[in-house]
RNA sequence: GGAUCAGUAGCUCAGUUGGAUAGAGCAACGGCCUUCUAAGCCGUGGGUCGGGGGUUCGAAUCCCUCCUGGUUCACCA
């Protein structure tokens, strides 16, 4: 039932107005002594020509009250409203519990298909950090639609082509061996890359024969071919350990070489069109009456670049999905390079542009500086992940020693935490990457929601089958009432979080739901309480435990059953 | 310099789209385990919501302006 709907529905009749004027403004009230609702009559002044707390006695007065309601207060021109607590636990509780899995989801996507653009990283360079932010929101997201009833289609747009592979290649061929590469994986692909670029400044020769050997990439060369493929290889199993470990899946890893020969049509569309210029040398699209720098399309030696790759995707992708929204997940430096090339779809004539969705986020970076790969100053993901298992390993050996499977749990919480983490703050805030913020699991952590849920579990295990037809009136205490609340107000949150592409709602409201689950579960003894009041608070231990799983769930979080 | 994002407690951050006394966690200090998992719960201290104007009955929230920091601005992605 929507409360909200009712109060407006019964205030709008006694006021005399629509309720789609009200319902917008009834609020919740700052603490729970107020009330649970409230209404400002200070806007209805100006139409009924009154002060407003004579206006707010009035309605009081001719107010008929839903029977969810127990009490309505005037303070000021404020109509405050109590709900019945138990009337609103009842109605509450069994919805969920009705619902079960399937409570918050809905269709209101209907099927439609939205493309997101996550993760992405470059070949032949190690997973760090850095590729965490784009990873986890992108997979939050795309399960948040998904519970939505949209279709989603997950693309890893793999950084895979380019001159750097053409380095690679000199780089192997010169100081490589094969059993190293095989032994090592990217860090042997890394040291010699690094190798090249220091070899580069005392000899630029090498650049030139790296620049050749991409154009023989390019043009299908074999050996070239062959070894691009090989590193691809590596670089692939490397990855898929660490998206394994998040439990991050895509529909389809088409990366950069996949469009590498999708490219020309496209420039030839863009020539026909009359878009493209030459401005020193190279072929661009003037964004000048956009107020935007040029987008370039074709380097002065004739290559591609980023921004062609782009826009090649994205009519790659509208023709192979025709989609409804195609969202890219990546850092907020790149503002400009998303505005610009959207604009050249737009310029296209392709009216599809507004459907592309630059969801950017906050820049990584260590409280040493800036990352940087060719430095070695990187956290890389996959120590990350281990650390963190690590830490909740040591918790769990501590205050679990009788853990039977304890190794498996431990994965679940440290990279529960991992995840969690990430996913708490705004995306666009910038993140400074902290060991210590990051291995402490007190507090507002994944391992707290983790741990309150698996309290839930087993309780609910403890007491076998679970009632509904019990005796709601006996919820009458501000904690129950108070995650009442909070479950009521679950499905919103995943709808907002979807239309802000702001995971953090949820996150958010899941931490709200697991405090306030603790502050009942700490004042109310269950199992122990006698039948009638043991049934009624086992509802909201059951309740509680379905959302906080389903929401974990939501944002790629395990959820182990005992901690 | 232009564009863009950010500025709220010592630190990390929320703040219901303009409402009542600005909230959490971390850190500090003090309580609570013979009772369902104390990874928890309760309490104390801590604020010029970057500054200044304006709009409004009412501003952390909207407008203007200034300050500070990040990012970006032609052949990397």
């Amino acid at each position: 039932m929507d409360f909200k709907a009712s109060i407006a529905q019964a205030i709008a009749q006694a006021a005399g107005l629509s309720a789609d004027e009200i319902l917008p403004y009834i609020e919740i009230p700052p603490n729970t002594d107020l009330g649970d609702f409230a209404y400002p009559c200070f806007r209805l002044a100006k139409v009924l020509r009154k002060a407003p707390p004579a206006i707010a006695a009035e309605i009081s007065e001719k107010l008929q009250k839903p029977d969810f309601i127990s009490k309505v207060e005037i303070v000021g021109a404020y109509l405050n409203f109590f709900l019945d607590k138990g009337v609103y636990a009842k109605e509450v509780l069994t919805e969920v519990l009705a619902a079960g899995e399937q409570y918050g989801k809905s269709n209101i996507g209907d099927g439609k298909t939205i493309v997101i653009d996550y993760s992405s990283p470059n070949i032949a360079k190690p997973f760090h950090v850095g590729h965490l932010r784009s990873t986890v929101i992108g997979n939050a997201i795309y399960k948040i639609y998904e519970a939505l009833g949209y279709h989603c289609i997950g693309v890893n747009h793999l950084g895979d082509w380019g001159t750097q592979f053409g380095k690679l290649i000199v780089a192997y061929k010169n100081w490589g061996s094969k059993e190293a590469v095989e032994q090592d994986g990217i860090q042997e692909l890394m040291r010699i890359y690094v190798k090249f670029h220091d070899e580069a400044e005392k000899n630029p020769a090498l650049e030139d024969e790296a620049r050749l050997w991409f154009v023989k990439m390019q043009e299908g060369e074999e050996e070239a071919l062959s070894l691009w493929k090989w590193f691809y290889d590596i670089s692939i199993k490397e990855f898929e350990r660490v998206y394994n470990m998040l439990g991050v899946t895509f529909d389809a890893y088409t990366g950069e070489s996949f469009y590498n020969d999708k490219m020309a049509p496209v420039v030839e569309e863009l020539k026909q069109k009359g878009l493209l210029q030459e401005s020193e040398g190279a072929m661009i699209v003037d964004l000048e009456e956009e107020k935007m720098p040029p987008c370039l399309i074709i380097r002065k030696d004739g290559g591609t670049l980023y921004a062609t790759r782009d826009i090649t995707a994205a009519l790659y992708r509208k023709k192979t999905y025709d989609f409804d929204k195609c969202i890219y997940l990546t850092a907020l430096d790149q503002n400009l390079h998303f505005a610009q090339w959207f604009t050249v779809i737009k310029k296209m004539g392709y009216d599809w542009y507004q459907d592309l969705v630059h969801v950017p986020f906050g820049l990584v970076s260590l409280d040493s500086g800036k990352l940087s790969t060719r430095h070695g100053h990187v956290v890389l993901m996959e120590d990350l992940l281990h650390q963190s298992i690590q830490e909740a390993r040591r918790i769990l050996d501590e205050k679990s020693p009788e853990l039977e499977n304890k190794e498996e749990v431990a994965a679940q919480m440290g990279i529960g935490a991992v995840i969690f983490n990430d996913l708490y703050n705004s995306r666009i805030k910038d993140v400074v990457f902290s060991w210590e913020r990051m291995l402490n699991f007190d507090g507002e952590t994944g391992p707290y929601v983790q741990f309150t849920r698996a309290k839930a579990f087993s309780i609910l295990k403890k007491a076998g089958e679970i009632r509904t037809d019990v005796d709601y009136s006996l919820l009458q205490d501000p904690a129950t009432a108070e995650v009442c609340k909070l479950l009521a107000d679950y499905p919103a949150k995943i709808v907002e979080a979807a239309q802000k592409y702001e995971p953090s709602i949820v996150t958010r409201h899941l931490m709200n739901l697991a405090q306030a689950f603790s502050k009942f579960y700490h004042d109310n003894p269950i199992l122990s309480s006698e039948d009638a009041v043991k049934e009624a608070r086992l509802t909201v231990v059951a309740a509680t435990e379905k959302v906080l799983k389903s929401g974990l769930t939501l944002l790629g979080i395990e959820t182990p059953n005992q901690m």
